[in-house]
DNA sequence: TCGCTTTATTTTGTATACAACCTCTAAGGA
DNA sequence: TCCTTAGAGGTTGTATACAAAATAAAGCGA
């Protein structure tokens, strides 16, 4: 069947996705570690949950030496720990470590802002699907699909902080907002929160569309604290009402 | 010999060095980890070095697989790069990547600072240790012993920012600072800027002993300013006598 | 001598085998 | 009944074997 799509420039994609759902060939490691990534930061596999090799070698159909080496490489990014002889287990994340994170986030992703704002000014294309983003944001906000806005709420502020062209940085923003997005869509975001949020995003592209680096930087910072002292909140209202 | 020492509290540290030298039993993950990085930011193995998995096996004395999974977390820190069947090779460090890692450190370190600085003003035992560095970078700096200055440098910054008590910022940081190290060996150190590197320390110092939480992250957030552009400068000689 | 092709050797990627260790169970004694 | 402990079963850590790919080398023709 996937073989009549041949006008497709997305053939190749296609044809990949085949071989993989059938099991032609074995997973690359990037594949590999992308995959069990997407289970820990989706939360399928738990925050506790001990990862035996020999089930992960079973589900994806490789051997310990290829799983063992994806599991190396997923505890360096900080989702899963090892201690000697007892293997693996999903790192859990706690407001605590949010709210270290969200430090990191106020100062790095602003200053990711700032300097990608001069760049995104003249990339029309990178404009418009900031716009589209925030515009989705907002319907997906009224339909209240908190899953699919956080998905758009990522992905908007990825595409700003990929533009400051700093790799150093795109890779340390990139692990971090994989760990809240873990934490954030166990705490179910507050509904009365994103109307706020949408509001906050439609501010931050403004700026860069007037190419206003400071104004960006700013919008961003300010951005990041009120998610957080929201998210505070909620945590305070959710042990209450849960002790 | 070590055997006699069995009433020291550290006689189980003993077994473990008299092992290690000896070469009883193999190593753990993370010293062959730690060896390994330490000998790229040491450059003893320069960028661009192909890492034999055969040799490293050789000198360590132990099989692939755990040589392989170092390798693997070493490629995740950003030491190493790997592509399919061609192994694995040092990653070289440019002056665009440290302008780029200079450009976090001004925001993250001076942060970090200043998140340190309240922790840090009660802890006489660690201010004291931040003195004698100072002391003893004052001291290196006379006797244009580079090498001992650097050391004193990392281990002033890491003392600072461990202190900030955030593990997320804390983990960034130490890898940041390993990866200029290795850039930053390598360009030998301009002498005439290591004077005022020295008084920017000492300002860094008063501000904490202070409690000046702001005046802590200004003055790291300058110091950090300063020796990039003193490092650019440097570059710019250097490619001038160079070509 | 140079360039291309084909073969041989080496190196990496993956699977498997074995050893070391942990954990759970159950038997035995108090 | 409870606690301790020996042992079976299972899991991880490491070594090795084999397959696949890349590199090096030899052969061959121009």
């Amino acid at each position: 069947m996937f073989f009549l799509v041949y006008d497709l420039t997305s053939f190749r994609f296609f044809l990949y996705i085949f071989i993989r759902v059938f099991g032609g060939t074995p997973m690359s490691l990037k594949d590999l570690c992308a995959s069990i990534r997407m289970e820990i930061v989706s939360r399928n596999f738990p925050p506790g949950m001990k990862l035996s090799e020999q089930i992960l070698c079973n589900r994806w159909k490789v051997s310990r030496t290829p799983i063992r080496e994806a599991l190396r490489h997923l505890e360096s990014e900080g989702f899963i720990s090892s201690s000697k002889h007892k293997g693996f287990v999903v790192t859990s994340i706690s407001m605590h470590d949010v709210e270290q994170i969200y430090t990191i986030l106020m100062s790095l992703d602003s200053l990711a802002g700032r300097l990608a704002t001069p760049r995104l000014v003249n990339e029309t294309e990178k404009l418009e699907s900031l716009r589209t983003l925030c515009e989705e944001m907002k319907a997906l906000c009224e339909t209240r699909d908190i899953e699919g806005y956080m998905k758009r709420n990522l992905e908007f502020h990825s595409v700003i902080f990929r533009s400051s062209e700093n790799n150093w940085m795109i890779n340390i923003l990139e692990n971090l907002h994989s760990h809240t997005n873990r934490f954030i869509l166990n705490a179910l975001y507050i509904p009365r929160r994103i109307e706020k949020s949408v509001q906050e995003h439609l501010d931050i592209l403004k700026c860069i569309e007037k190419g206003d680096e400071k104004g960006a930087e700013k919008a961003i910072s300010v951005h990041f604290t009120r998610s957080l002292n929201d998210l505070r909140a909620e945590m305070k209202r959710i042990n209450r009402s849960g002790g």
